[in-house]
DNA sequence: ATAAAAATTTAGTTATGGCTAAAAATATGT
DNA sequence: ACATATTTTTAGCCATAACTAAATTTTTAT
């Protein structure tokens, strides 16, 4: 009934509808690149879910999900936020290695583990990465914070949500300490898209390159 | 490569190679009502093992895992025995649960996953139900324990495994509070394959009948 | 406006792993 | 021993979900 693609498919699809990357228009394409398979499969796979009305496909132009399609994409992401959090603080993983361990098991777990882990996490509503985690009922709300490559020089705020596209990143990123929660103060910023000085929870002073910026989203005083 | 179907036929095969009940000929029909296939599916999956070197198949006759199946095997009843475990110590599932969602969860779980919840668990050598836990190397033994319903009138003994086979069953004797560990003495055996009277812990009685009694395996005094 | 480029869909193929029905081999009972 | 029953295999089919190559549609650039 509900394949480990399909779930696949209609997670990636809400998470592309409501990224501001491609300005809410979702295509074959797009989707084919995040699921790293050919467009051709997409476009099968998309008539497919469109048959099953868990989207509506405009051919040549995209797709949107419908509330039902919505409801399985929002099952899917709590199960796999719940998981990765569940991974990192109770069996001790590191940024980088929650969200493909998350990946597969997302799609074998019950309803049941679901609900242990939620009580053992004692009801999350951020994931490891600070992701808001959908509730069982399948509400959501998506705050909007800045990049850290947004602000301006001599500007300080608090890490809320990083960028888990990926791992060396991520990697990176918890070697510099830079967590949920994190203070941090932009000491300078060089010209022509330059590095930025970051000053770390008050004391480190480090240079950050615009990508590694970019994918820390920061809430400013 | 190794998808979960390939798991599933050489954990079963082992199990069944390692079972008393079918005096080591493991047959297609086996096979078959274990996995609830058709023996037809049965049979193209064993020659696609054989062809793999995972087993050898005599047609008409049945099958003997080669070594490198018999690793694979032990590397799947690892996964799901540590996961039982896991799921019954770390998170409260019963008996009754564990099999159904360790069925799933083990092949979906990464080396580093098996890792940690054998550290978490204190490297356990044997799994919820009582059946030894193949090391990492795939080392197992398999000590021969004597069935409840074997014991002798007066006859007392320590229950060192059961049965996993039937969830039903498995809920009834957590109820009666059989657990592992749990020290019983038949204190009468009823004539005509009628049911035993155990005294539980050296303070109930129960009457137990003898397809559960069979179920249980005990370590006599 | 239209030719070239890019994106998308269609058509046809492949691998996996089920299934049923029919054929063949093995086992059983008298 | 041999007819019947049972088990197993073969043959052919189906669904899923990927792929490439070719055709079609949309977008972009002149």
């Amino acid at each position: 009934m509900l394949t480990q693609a399909i779930e696949d498919y209609l997670k990636t699809i809400y998470k592309l509808q409501h990224s501001d990357e491609h300005g809410g228009r979702v295509t074959t394409s797009v989707i084919a690149s995040r699921l790293e398979v050919a467009a051709a499969s997409a476009t099968n796979m998309i008539k497919k879910l469109a048959d099953m009305n868990l989207l509506i496909y405009t051919p040549y132009h995209g797709v949107e999900l419908t509330a039902s399609g919505e409801k399985i994409a929002l099952e899917t992401i709590r199960h796999h936020r719940l998981i990765e959090l569940y991974l990192s603080q109770a069996l001790g993983y590191s940024w980088d290695q929650i969200d493909a361990e998350a990946d597969r098991l997302e799609h074998a777990i019950s309803e049941e583990f679901e609900d242990r882990i939620d009580e053992a996490l004692g009801y999350p509503t951020v994931g490891a990465h600070g992701e808001p985690i959908p509730t069982k009922q399948g509400q959501i709300d998506h705050p909007k914070y800045r990049r850290l490559s947004e602000l301006q020089d001599g500007q300080s705020a608090v890490i809320r949500r990083v960028s888990d596209r990926n791992p060396q990143m991520l990697r990176y990123m918890e070697n510099l300490q830079l967590r949920l929660g994190t203070r941090v103060e932009v000491t300078a910023k060089a010209p022509f898209n330059g590095p930025l000085q970051l000053k770390i929870d008050a004391s480190r002073e480090v240079s950050l390159g615009l990508e590694v910026a970019g994918s820390i989203f920061v809430e400013a005083d």
